[in-house]
RNA sequence: GCUACUGUGGCUCAGUCGGUAGAGCGGCUGAUUCGUAAUCAGCAGGUCGCCGGUUCAAGUCCGGCCAGUAGCUCCA
C-alpha cells in the first residue's frame, strides 16, 4: 500500500505497517532518531498503524513537538519512579512546558529538593532498564475502575471530566500505567539526558481553592551538552536579575514602607527620564497629543466606565470631603472626558492622544516582582479617536511605531491576538467587528500572530506584542486594543460630513506598557550594560594623579555641555581602582589622563568590554560620544 | 492571597551541640601622587526582621506577625 511523505513522495509499505516501520523502511537512521510520526496532521506514537493515503511525517528530537513527547516520557519516568519510592502519593497531571515538564503530585508527607538524588536514580534505573512503552484504550467505566485500583482519585477525577465520547488512552511501561493522550517515546531508554529542577506548590487544577499539591519541576534534553547550555542560560539569567542589578548599579529601590511601589533612585530617574524624553519626541513625530488626566477621580466616574464591575478588587479607594474617589489602575476613563470637553469634528479625526499615566493596581503581595509586577507604574498609553476607515491606517501607524521601539533595543517580537474573556461587556457583535478589524490590520500588514482565545481586555479583542530578549526569555509590552465601548458609555460624538453625529472608534495602546516594567526588561536585556544612549554614566575620567585633577574636571565640565553625561573621579586612589570602581559600575567610556594627556591636549580611551583602546585628541572623542548617544546606538 | 524557603552592621556573608556577635567590602581619619580591575594603617558602625514563649541562658528551639524569594493563581 502507498503512503505519502511530507514531502510530497509516495512511500509503499506492507499491510500492517507502523509509522516506525515506515521510517525504517525510509532510513535505519531516521528510524532511530524518530521519537513520534505525524499521521494526517496528527501527532501519534511511532507504533501508530498506518493505512493506505496517509500521510506521514517522522518527528525527531529536533522538531519542537519531538522534544515535547521527549519530555512528556520523562514526565512519566518522574512518575513511575515516585510511585516505586512513595507507593502512596497520587498522581495529579505531568504536563510538558516550554522548558521542560512537570508531575503535580500528592504526597503524604512532603518531600523536598534533598530527595531529588535518590528520585533521579530511581529514574535512571527506569530509563536503564528500556522498558518498553505501550498505548492501550478502555471504555469510560473500565477506565475508572483501573484508576482506583491504582487510588489516583485525581485520574478518576479527570477522566469524569473528559466528554463521554473522548477516547481513554493508558500508557504503560513496566508496571506502571497512566492516564494520558500520548504520544511517548516507544521506549524509556531513549532518554538520554534529564534533571529534576525545583519543586512548588501548585493547586489541583489550578484552583486556589482546591488543594495544592506539590509540583517538581524537571528538564530533558536530547543531548547532555545540550542540557549543560540550558543551565548555564539559566545561570545568565540568574546573574542578569534586575533586582540584583538595579541594586548594585543604583537603579531603584524596593522598600518596605512601599511594598511593590518602588523607589527610583538618580540613576534609575536618569533611564527613566531618556525613555520618557525618547517616546515623546518619537510620539511627536507621529501625529500625537500629550494629555495628564488625574489621579484619583470620583466612584462615579469608574461606575460609568465599567471599571467599577470588573476591576474594583485592584483598586485602590479613598474619601474626599464625603465623597467616594478611586485612583485610576488605568488611563482610559480620563482620555475619555478630555475628548468630551469640547465638540469635534469628522476632519478633526484621528486624534492621537498620548498619557504617560501613572496608575496605580492593587496586586496581590504574592505577585509582586521587582520591576517586573509593581502595584503603581507609567504607562506609556495613548487614545487613538478615529473614524471606522481609519482603523486600518491607524493600527498600522501603532505597529509601525511599536516595531521601530523594538528594534532600537535589538529586540525580536511576536504577535498575538486576543479574544473575548469570559468577564467582559458590550455585545456579540461589537466584539465580533472589533476582532475582525485588528485581524484585517494585521494580514493586511502581512504579520504572522497566534490566536489567544478570551485573554483579550473586559472592554475589547487586543493585538499583544511579546518581545524577546538577548537570552531568549519573552515578555509581553505593547499592546493595541480596540474598543467600542468606552465611546458608548461616555456617548463620544463627532460631527460627520453630513453634520449628523456619529460615534468615534477608540483604540488604546501602549509601547513599552509599563516603563517601570520596561526598564526591569532593559537590565535584564543588557545585563546593566546598556547602550551609551542609555547609560545613566557615559563617561567617567580617571585623573591619574592630582596634577591631571584639573584636567579631568575640564574634560567632564566639557562634556556635560554637550548633553552628554560625564564625571571625573578625583578620589585619591590609583588608578587601578578608579579602572574597578567604574567597571563594576559599567561605564561605557572610562578616560585615562595624566601628565602627558594633560601636555598633548588627548584622552586615553578604555572602552567597556573591550580595554584599552588608545588614545586620541579630546575633541575627537567628545565628538565620537556624541554620535553615539544621538544616534541611539544599540549593542 | 496560598504553599515552601529565607531574614545577622549600608552591601555580601560566617556564626558548630542553645553559653551573650565575627569577616570582607563600603564609610570616616591619616599617610601614600601612583599609567589600565582592589595602597597601607587606625576608627566608627549590630535590641541578630518584629512580638511572644520554652530555658539558669535564645542569633540558634517553639508559636504568631512583618518583609523578601521561588512557584500557584492573576497580570503591564
Amino acid at each position: 500500500m502507498n503512503i505519502t511523505l511530507k514531502n510530497g513522495d509516495a512511500l509503499a509499505v506492507e499491510e500492517g505497517a507502523t509509522a516506525f516501520s515506515a521510517a525504517q523502511a525510509i532510513s535505519e537512521g531516521l528510524a532511530r532518531a524518530a521519537v513520534a510520526a505525524k499521521v494526517n496532521g496528527a501527532l501519534v506514537d511511532l507504533a501508530h498503524p498506518l493505512k493506505e493515503g496517509d500521510s506521514l511525517e517522522i518527528v525527531t528530537l529536533k522538531d519542537k513537538e519531538g522534544l515535547e513527547v521527549y519530555r512528556h516520557t520523562c514526565a512519566h519516568v518522574l512518575a513511575q519512579a515516585l510511585k516505586t519510592i512513595y507507593p502512596t502519593c497520587k498522581l495529579a497531571i505531568g504536563p510538558v512546558i516550554d522548558n521542560g515538564f512537570y508531575y503535580d503530585v500528592d504526597f503524604k508527607t512532603p518531600i523536598t529538593m534533598e530527595d531529588f538524588a535518590k528520585i533521579e536514580a530511581e529514574m535512571k534505573k527506569i530509563v536503564k532498564s528500556n522498558l518498553p512503552i505501550e498505548r492501550f484504550t478502555l471504555p469510560r467505566e473500565e477506565a475508572i475502575a483501573l484508576m482506583n485500583k491504582y487510588g489516583e482519585t485525581y485520574k478518576v477525577e479527570l477522566i469524569r471530566d473528559l466528554p463521554e465520547d473522548a477516547e481513554l488512552s493508558f500508557y504503560k511501561q513496566g508496571a506502571f500505567t497512566d492516564l494520558c493522550r500520548g504520544p511517548h517515546l516507544p521506549s524509556t531508554g531513549k532518554i538520554k539526558a534529564f534533571k529534576l529542577v525545583s519543586i512548588a506548590g501548585a493547586y489541583w487544577r489550578g484552583d486556589e481553592k482546591k488543594k495544592m499539591l506539590t509540583r517538581i519541576y524537571g528538564t530533558a534534553f536530547a543531548k547532555k551538552e545540550e542540557m549543560d547550555e540550558y543551565f548555564t542560560m539559566l545561570e545568565e539569567a540568574k546573574k542578569r536579575d534586575h533586582i540584583k542589578l538595579g541594586k548594585e548599579q543604583k537603579i531603584f529601590a524596593l522598600l518596605p514602607e512601599g511594598k511593590g511601589f518602588p523607589f527610583f533612585l538618580p540613576n534609575g530617574m536618569t533611564l527613566k527620564n531618556i525613555l520618557v524624553d525618547y517616546w515623546r519626541s518619537l510620539h511627536r513625530r507621529e501625529g500625537y497629543v500629550e494629555v495628564q488626566t488625574p489621579i484619583i477621580m470620583t466612584r462615579t466616574l469608574w461606575e460609568n466606565s465599567g471599571h467599577w464591575d470588573h476591576y474594583k478588587d485592584n483598586m485602590y479607594t479613598t474619601k474626599i470631603d464625603g465623597e467616594d474617589c478611586a485612583v485610576k489602575p488605568m488611563n482610559c476613563p480620563g482620555g475619555m472626558l478630555v475628548y468630551k470637553l469640547w465638540p469635534h469634528s469628522y476632519k478633526d479625526l484621528p486624534i492621537r492622544m498620548g498619557e504617560l499615566g501613572l496608575v496605580h493596581r492593587h496586586e496581590k503581595s504574592g505577585q509582586l516582582h521587582g520591576l517586573m509586577r509593581v502595584r503603581c507604574f507609567t504607562q506609556d498609553d495613548a487614545h487613538i479617536f478615529m473614524l471606522p476607515e481609519q482603523i486600518s491606517d491607524e493600527i498600522k501607524g501603532v505597529v509601525r511605531i511599536i516595531d521601530e521601539v523594538y528594534s532600537l533595543f535589538g529586540f525580536k517580537y511576536h504577535v498575538e491576538l486576543s479574544t473575548r474573556p469570559e468577564d467582559s461587556m458590550g455585545s456579540d457583535e461589537d466584539w465580533e467587528n472589533a476582532t475582525a478589524a485588528l485581524k484585517g490590520a494585521l494580514d493586511e500588514l502581512g504579520l504572522p500572530y497566534a490566536v489567544n482565545e478570551g485573554d483579550g481586555a473586559f472592554y475589547g479583542p487586543k493585538i499583544d506584542f511579546h518581545l524577546v530578549d538577548a537570552i531568549g526569555r519573552t515578555w509581553q509590552c505593547g499592546t493595541i486594543q480596540l474598543d467600542f465601548q468606552m465611546p458608548q458609555r461616555f456617548e463620544l460624538e463627532y460631527v460627520g460630513e453630513d453634520g449628523e453625529k456619529h460615534r468615534p472608534i477608540m483604540i488604546h495602546r501602549v509601547v513599552f506598557g509599563s516603563i517601570e516594567r520596561f526598564i526591569g526588561i532593559l537590565i535584564e536585556h543588557y545585563a546593566g550594560k546598556f547602550p551609551v544612549w542609555l547609560s545613566p554614566v557615559q563617561v567617567k575620567v580617571l585623573p591619574i594623579t592630582d596634577r591631571a585633577a584639573d584636567y579631568a574636571q575640564s574634560l567632564a565640565d566639557g562634556m556635560k555641555a554637550m548633553g552628554l553625561r560625564a564625571e571625573a573621579d578625583l578620589r585619591k586612589e590609583k588608578l587601578g581602582r578608579k579602572i574597578m570602581d567604574a567597571e563594576i559600575e559599567k561605564v561605557p567610556y572610562k578616560l585615562v589622563v595624566g601628565d602627558k594627556e594633560v601636555e598633548e591636549g588627548t584622552v586615553s580611551v578604555r572602552k567597556r568590554g573591550e580595554g584599552d583602546v588608545g588614545a586620541m585628541p579630546k575633541e575627537a572623542f567628545f565628538a565620537l560620544v556624541k554620535r553615539e548617544n544621538d544616534e541611539k546606538v544599540v549593542f
